[in-house]
DNA sequence: CTGAAAGCGCTAACAT
DNA sequence: ATGTTAGCGCTTTCAG
């Protein structure tokens, strides 16, 4: 077992100290070309590589960032927003050649566990939090350590706490404007989870907007838990209601709404215009096509580490809300092919 | 900004040598049990928590093990198996005390870089590589290091690799059985890519099955690239063949045949029975619903962390080959209701 | 059972 | 522009 080339090997060989092959190494300009150039040329032979842990060590940095999503982790991927959001991420971590550690934990034995393997020092260099349910322990934990983070969602209070989010509210707001401008007198809501912060601002964005245009949901309401079969029992619900609308919270749970309606020999959109949100299931997927609010998922992804970046290296230190905006995309499901109601 | 604590520090105020806390923290049984108590009521009051990357320094074990996915990285999550996989290969790190870094990648940029990133030493202990297209660059790359690592998926040439498989070919088999068995008389075959080796072993598997069974698919191969919408043209194009039942590679591909055969007029299962690879869709998404050869992804994901482990702590030596079972589930879209049928 | 001491491979002042 | 030196915080012989 041959030893591991270290910075001293290649000075020796290259007939320099140990510190100018760490300039090249890190691109210092401080170094004559022609040294330079033999330093490199004795990297390229031997096939060095630094020792990533002896560089973490030293300067006090890994070059990872931790993701963190608590979940039901067995259906995390059933909803295409994870897989999203991931996405974003690790496109961020590559384009500042960082890399990216996951951590995924759905019951307790893992949530404590991962809790402190997050904030384990010299692991990573600062974490992205999902806000995913209501008082997430990680989040108040974090704020407790001089761990950086930001969180993905609205956390349950906006002091202190970088974060990004996207306009649920105006989103959902819109998703009504559309439903009333298209005549339905009827209109349903299919909310998702009350302990979530992305399903009570939809639900409220919802009803701000049908207020607007002088409707309301009167008992036409149900919630789902994000999953497909939520939005099916909760549609066979409220078809008693006999709504000529329904906003459904996540493309998800319409997708299990479409099969009620379909189940009770309806038909959508003739007989219910049906809109959603997230706009993350390939539009083919359903028959018809899904009408809804779409949410930039992966560049909240892509934006979160480059904030997180800021705070990690001290750029950004007060506490910053970024929004992106959210866009109603007309399909087939609402019935119409007009744009979205004017604001 | 007050000085991380460190072994010293805590040595210092438990009256020991840095050595000892050393020892109870890493559970070293020579440690006199009050001295023990001693050190860790120290510990749980200052809140220490060990320097990772010092440790992994001084240790030459990092705890992390890398997972590396390289595919059109945008459609990642389209798909449900790369989603499963990360899954089971959290759950697996996670069972370990280990953190998983995910390395995504697409277009030949980040190739390069996270290629020479995965073997970076220091930063892994191992890795897991998809093998999703032949001739993958990074496993014969990896052949040339002392870096530990398994595929998943059958590699190329299964000389000198550990890797963990599904039995790609004896489910497809099973599947053309099923569809022989039903009475079927003119299969067609919407095949995965060919430069996959899941691909090719499905082929090939589902086309063994039929000369079993005395059948053949005649000009009745369709080939997608493993999205819905390859799987819909695939499956329109096929309809001119007039075909009885249909094997489709993968559910993603299945969804699109669906959508091709309801288009065309036709009802699945009775005109066209379908029977589809992966049971990675949850079967309510489709109507009717996909009668499926299920792999055990999220198994295989956790195994090839063990198998990982085991060639890391040099446990597993010689090249081996984990092959899981597929099974079929009979649900609707193959138009019986019946179990596989015997082989 | 515990302590002392020697690194692990690198970065970052500081000198020259 | 380059070399010297002192750590970073931990594990790990080796003594005792």
């Amino acid at each position: 077992m041959k030893r591991r080339l270290n910075l001293e090997d290649i000075g020796r060989r290259a007939g320099v100290s140990r510190s100018t092959v760490s300039r090249v190494v890190n691109a210092d300009p401080h170094v004559r070309p022609e040294t330079k150039k033999r330093v490199e040329a004795v990297i390229a032979e031997t096939g060095y590589r630094p020792h990533a842990a002896a560089r973490s060590l030293a300067s006090n940095s890994t070059g990872v960032i931790g993701l963190v999503i608590s979940s039901a982790v067995e259906t995390l991927f059933d909803d295409p927003y994870f897989g999203r959001l991931i996405l974003g991420v690790s496109g961020g971590t590559n384009e500042g050649g960082m890399t990216l550690a996951l951590f995924l934990f759905g019951d307790q034995a893992d949530a404590s566990s991962i809790i402190s393997r997050v904030v384990t020092p010299g692991l990573v260099d600062g974490v992205i939090v999902t806000a995913t349910t209501r008082g997430n322990p990680l989040i108040d934990h974090l704020q407790g350590t001089d761990m950086p983070f930001v969180v993905v969602g609205r956390p349950d209070s906006a002091r202190s706490t970088f974060c990004v989010d996207v306009d649920n509210r105006g989103g959902a707001r819109a998703a009504a404007l559309h439903l009333a401008a298209l005549g339905r007198r009827r209109p349903a809501l299919i909310a998702a989870p009350s302990n979530t912060n992305a399903g009570v601002d939809r639900r409220n964005g919802f009803l701000e907007g049908l207020a607007e245009a002088g409707l309301s949901v009167e008992d036409r309401v149900g919630e789902g838990d994000w999953s497909q079969g939520s939005g099916r029992e909760a549609m066979a619900l409220l078809l008693a209601e006999r709504p000529d609308a329904v906003f459904v919270a996540s493309d998800r749970m319409a997708v299990g709404a479409l099969r009620a309606i379909r189940e009770a020999g309806l038909d959508c959109p003739r007989d219910i215009s049906l809109v959603s949100f997230d706009g993350l299931v390939p539009p083919d997927l359903t028959m018809p096509r899904l009408s809804s609010v779409v949410q930039p998922v992966t560049e909240v992804g892509k934006r979160a580490v480059r904030l997180l970046r800021s705070v990690i290296d001290g750029t950004s230190t007060t506490p910053e809300h970024v929004v992106f905006p959210t866009e109603l995309a007309v399909r087939e499901s609402c019935g119409s092919t007009l744009g979205p109601a004017a604001t």
